[in-house]
DNA sequence: GTCTATACCTTGATAGAC
DNA sequence: GTCTATCAAGGTATAGAC
């Protein structure tokens, strides 16, 4: 171990996905890092500097694992199953998407990551669905970037109710529903 | 003004929806109600005492809200946009769903109020289909629980992606993205 | 680069006067 | 029912030794 940098990183990613912005405090990070006060703040400005760092890089991390599981070929259905379907910590919600509803929002730096994740998401499955159209897979009958929202904002929002009721079926339920309603507008395969 | 009660839960009305729970403090709340430590003491046990009761009559006021908008009659689909497309202050979210991603939800008797609010508003609209289904007036392609699923897990995740991009047009286009796939898995009037 | 000591503020709650 | 005074604990950050 060279510097404890990372060991801190490492704990406020746990942490926040844990908690949140606001109840993740310097000195719980200090003690799951096993790290100071004088560490701490020798690679750190302020706790909004950290989790700032941090944020970017798990939404590196989020990015990089959707487009695993995105993939770049195959059925776009397919595809959007799979991205929705991928097992999750329901109850602990989106690493990303949580944040949203933190005091972290309030600020530019530490919104920025949150952007980028959701940008780059929508992004990509609007390009395969583009694709798709163009290869005649699917006949959508509804505009490319409806789909791509009810895609995202349905996982989202599947979360928020999961974990409103502590009901995993909830959060089943909105997820397939989605699914189910985005096969709808796919249009028949000629 | 009969006692300082009323103020206190109103008081705390507006600071859960603008912060959450954790972020809204005893102090705070005395500032903006003009009531002092011991009377706030004196009307609630604790904030957590203070804030399940505020958080059941929020509860009630947006089961009334839902109600009024999803009215008792008229085609189906018309009453599910009036819930989807009424006006909204998105940015703020919704003050129930907002709840779930604060410690609030660790609380039974603060979680309480939310799976009520979320029930409620599921089974009005699964009836609603129902009703829609037995007059012939639509013929679903999809169960009816997960029409109502996208309905209520796409409006909320529209506010999780408007919060972290903080960009209407997220909100917007996720909400109406639900609405046109609940319109194609409707199916047709015969 | 890491540690301990320290400082100052806010939080959530209690005590006791009026 | 309402007020002010007070408190212990934790949050965020700085100082200075090693």
């Amino acid at each position: 171990m060279a510097t404890k940098r990372r060991d801190i990183i490492d704990a406020t990613k746990v942490l926040l996905w844990e908690n949140g912005y606001q109840a993740t405090s310097p000195r719980k990070i200090q003690e799951l890092s096993n790290a100071g006060q004088g560490c701490f703040y020798h690679h750190f400005k302020s706790k909004k500097d950290l989790v700032a760092q941090t944020l970017e890089e798990v939404a590196d991390e989020r990015i990089d694992r959707f487009d695993e599981l995105f993939g770049d070929s195959g059925p776009v259905i397919e595809r959007i199953e799979r991205y929705l379907l991928s097992p999750r910590e329901t109850h602990k919600g989106c690493r990303i998407g949580r944040m949203a509803w933190d005091s972290a929002v309030n600020e530019v730096e530490l919104r920025r990551p949150l952007e980028r994740y959701f940008q780059h998401v929508e992004s990509r499955i609007v390009s395969a669905l583009e694709e798709a159209r163009a290869a005649r897979e699917i006949r959508p009958t509804i505009p490319l970037e409806s789909i791509a929202a009810i895609a995202i904002a349905g996982l989202q929002g599947a979360f928020t109710v999961g974990r409103a009721t502590q009901d995993p079926r909830w959060y089943t339920r909105s997820v397939e529903g989605a699914l189910m309603a985005i096969r709808g507008v796919l249009g028949e395969a000629p």
